[in-house]
DNA sequence: ATCCTCCCCTAC
DNA sequence: TAAGGTAGGGGAGGAT
């Protein structure tokens, strides 16, 4: 479904259709104001920069369509007051898209793109209705149904079209006027053998059309299309095809199969190769088992001690503890992931409230019994927190998942009784895969006028289809067996009462929850269960879509498990790379991630210690890194960045002085008690008072010392790493702030000279980082910027 | 070999 | 201000 949250939000509102728009958290204007010191280039060049240096040997390559588009607007510098916004769109209409707005962009920047973007807010309660009427709608014709999202799934229609002896094409055009008469919005169908192909050909039918690629098409179809139209296959994936020389699929075709699981694994390779050749055998999954329940909170993470961070944990536990009691599950495995701000990213990203540049951590435990208890979940990731021994203040996301969750657990014995009928139903479906069964993948679109009614049940004529999918055998034989089996198949798993048929069956808003749990933590009021909002409703298990089926009003009903509403139109990520949330994810934190040595918790709990090092904020990390390369095959010297700061003895702890002791100096804020120390002073809002030390690099502040460390750094390092790099770019703004531009100057061009001409083009890059946001900063604090010959 | 853990990547 | 969520697949590398 593209654009499923402006369809839905311009429903009623005929004065928009037509209209570029977009749904975004920020009215209006697309202009908030400018917080001073904010550096929106710097997360975007940190990203692009990553971006093309991993991009390995190839340069000029394939981009991703809708992947680029020119922007880099320095401006907003002449502006004091405001800034442009940085909400994201989760969902435009086509005509923002010729705009060349996408879904991810930050609204200020869709807004320079398209002044006439007009932004709708946010209406959740909306689109429950309109994804849950098009899903009785669909019910109405067949429950061999896969839900992908909110406003996408599969069905195999093969029962269904042999049943009512009609075309692909026809069934689709049925589909598709009842849901738009239902709903007010379009759908799409794309229609094929196999699901790969279904999805592909629903690519083609957007907006608001349809397609039947059939199986003699599928070669010349294919041929051309770029590797990122595959499933599975996205930026990074495709980046290592380019650099293989693959850009369509019809390249991919060229490569042998041996040849791409060496390079990807067994697996990846294997589905790569099909895929190229539209080969998928994967059945429709009717029943999904789910296989893990979790809550993440990425955006306002802020804490200043231990007790706080403990308390959002509760709190996010008790959340976690909903979510699985709601659909009836226990786990017994539970993992705390966090984000941590990058050493050297900025304390405050420019996004407000955002999470910044961080380094992903994650930690699991097994539990005695599985669980639903909030208590018990808690009572794990706050161990786990401690035993990852990070800096309170530099958390930016938390997220608690639990997994191995009953039923699903045991791969052999026991739990599979639910399994096993259901994989006999899928072999027998899958069996009948060869045949000529289409598989639509429903997309909705656009939106007029008339909501349906989701009360009245549609009495619709369609038979239906036989509970086993696609077998071409058998007409009879399930026509008499119909929805009965299905439906004593779906009781096994969850059938809530058909009086509760009507709403409040998805997912509320997580925005709303997590404000809760949030604001409840701030209050430091441990225990309390969360503030459970609006209990108002009755709510059936989440997730869950209860139907009735139409000429069988006392049936127990059939129950379709439904994904859950993210925050986000689905298709956001789709556009997303471009944006920062990626960024995120990507790769380059390999290292930062390792289990942290027992010497260092023994660091942790010396608060002497811990503060000198946390004083210039790169010596503990830059002892992580060097003991994990220490182990692996390094691929890189040492930096002597760290080797400055704190990692003379490898394998000892290192002598509490050396080099840390005058340099406190920029970044104080980081001067903050020790994690571990449940009791500390504290002594963090006053530092902005203070008079600030001239600015450091690791340590070293005299113009000399600065040059013989880059000098160092330049030359004794093949790669540098972007922690380095950023702690170059955070020295070099913080001259800046202390309006000493002569030393700037002076060091910038040693600093190109230096990595201008390195062999390594990886050093010519990381100037060009360095000296944008450089620019960007000057540009923004003078209102010009650094000539540099 | 097979598992387990810690990721990364991807979809929506 | 902004509200950057949720889930699954699978690879790498170590443990068994
Ligand atoms: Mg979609
Ligand atoms: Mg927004
Ligand atoms: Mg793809």
């Amino acid at each position: 479904m593209d654009c499923f949250f402006v369809s839905v939000a311009i429903r009623n509102r005929p004065d928009l259709k037509g209209k570029p728009v977009a749904v975004t958290s920020n009215r209006g204007a697309g202009k908030v104001l400018h917080r001073p010191g904010a550096n929106p280039q710097l997360e975007r060049q940190y990203y692009q920069w990553k971006q093309s240096h991993t991009k390995s040997a190839d340069e000029d390559l394939y981009r991703t369509p809708s992947q680029e588009s020119p922007e880099s607007n320095t401006s907003g510098a002449g502006q004091e007051t405001a800034a442009p916004s940085m909400a994201e769109i989760a969902s435009c209409s086509y005509e923002a898209r010729q705009a060349g707005v996408r879904n991810g962009m930050f609204f200020g920047k869709a807004k320079q793109l398209c002044p006439s973007l007009q932004a709708v807010p946010y209406d959740f309660e909306a689109y429950k209705e309109v994804a849950l009427t098009m899903y009785e709608t669909l019910a109405g014709y067949t429950h061999d149904i896969e839900a992908l999202s909110c406003d996408e799934l599969l069905i195999d229609s093969s029962a269904l079209l042999a049943e009512l002896c009609i075309s692909p094409e026809e069934l689709a055009k049925a589909i598709r006027a009842d849901i738009k008469e239902k709903t007010g919005c379009c759908a799409s169908v794309g229609m094929g053998s196999n699901i790969l192909l279904a999805r592909l050909a629903t690519r083609k039918a957007k907006p608001d059309g349809q397609h039947f690629l059939r199986s003699e098409d599928v070669d010349d179809f294919i041929r051309d299309l770029p590797v990122t139209s595959l499933p599975g296959v996205g930026p990074v994936m495709s980046r290592k095809l380019v650099a293989m020389g693959v850009r369509s699929c019809g390249d991919l075709q060229q490569v042998s199969l041996s040849q791409l699981q060496k390079k990807f694994g067994p697996r990846t390779g294997q589905t790569l190769f099909r895929f190229c050749r539209g080969l998928d055998d994967r059945p429709v999954r009717y029943e999904k088992e789910r296989k893990s329940v979790s809550a993440d909170m990425n955006y306002n993470i802020r804490f200043t001690t231990v007790n706080e961070a403990e308390c959002f944990l509760t709190n996010l536990s008790m959340e976690v503890q909903k979510r699985l009691q709601e659909a009836g599950l226990r786990g017994r495995r539970v993992t705390l992931k966090v984000m941590v701000r990058k050493v050297g990213a900025p304390q405050e990203p420019a996004k407000y409230g955002g999470h910044g540049i961080c380094d992903n951590l994650a930690r699991t435990v097994m539990l005695a019994q599985s669980t639903d208890h909030g208590e018990v979940i808690a009572s794990a990731v706050i161990k786990l927190f401690h035993a990852m021994n990070l800096q309170v203040q530099d958390l930016r996301g938390v997220g608690i998942q639990v997994q191995l969750l009953d039923g699903n657990a045991h791969q052999d014995s026991m739990g599979p009784r639910k399994r096993s009928i259901k994989e006999m139903l899928l072999d027998q479906g899958s069996g009948a895969k060869s045949g000529n069964q289409a598989i639509a993948d429903i997309t909705q679109q656009e939106k007029t006028s008339t909501t349906a009614s989701s009360s009245s049940f549609p009495p619709l004529h369609l038979t239906l289809p036989e509970p086993v999918p696609g077998t071409s055998r058998s007409h009879q034989t399930c026509r008499q067996t119909p929805k009965h089996s299905r439906t004593r198949l779906n009781c096994s798993i969850e059938v809530p009462s058909p009086s509760q048929v009507d709403r409040s069956v998805l997912e509320a808003l997580p925005a709303e929850l997590k404000e809760q749990v949030l604001q409840s933590w701030t209050k430091t009021r441990p225990v309390s269960p969360p503030p459970t909002s609006a209990p108002a409703l009755y709510t059936p298990p989440v997730g869950t879509l209860v139907l009735q089926i139409p000429n069988h009003p006392d049936s127990p009903g059939i129950v379709l498990e439904l994904p859950n509403f993210s925050q986000v139109d689905p298709d956001v990520f789709a556009a997303l790379p471009k944006e920062l949330q990626e960024e995120l994810r990507s790769a380059y934190n390999r290292g930062s991630n390792a289990q942290l040595p027992a010497k260092i918790l023994l660091e942790q709990k010396n608060p002497l210690l811990q503060l000198k090092e946390s004083g210039v904020g790169i010596g503990r990390m830059k002892r992580r890194y060097k003991r994990k390369n220490a182990n692996s095959p390094a691929k890189k010297g040492p930096s002597p960045v760290k080797r400055n700061q704190a990692t003379k003895s490898p394998a000892k702890i290192p002598p509490p002085s050396i080099k840390t002791q005058e340099p406190l100096s920029m970044m104080k804020a980081e001067i903050c008690p020790s994690t571990s120390t449940a009791k500390s002073d504290i002594s963090e809002p006053s530092s902005k008072i203070l008079p600030r030390p001239p600015p450091t690099l690791a340590g070293a502040r005299d113009l000399t010392d600065i040059k013989t460390l880059l000098r160092e750094w330049v030359t004794t390092i093949t790669e540098p790493m972007e922690e380095d790099i950023l702690q170059v770019v955070k020295y070099c703004t913080d001259l800046i702030e202390d309006k000493d531009l002569e030393k700037l100057d002076l060091i910038i061009k040693y600093m190109k000279r230096l990595m201008k001409q390195s062999v390594e083009s990886v050093w010519s890059m990381a100037f060009d980082f360095v000296l944008d946001n450089v620019q960007v900063v000057l540009q923004q604090t003078y209102g010009s910027t650094l000539k540099i010959s």
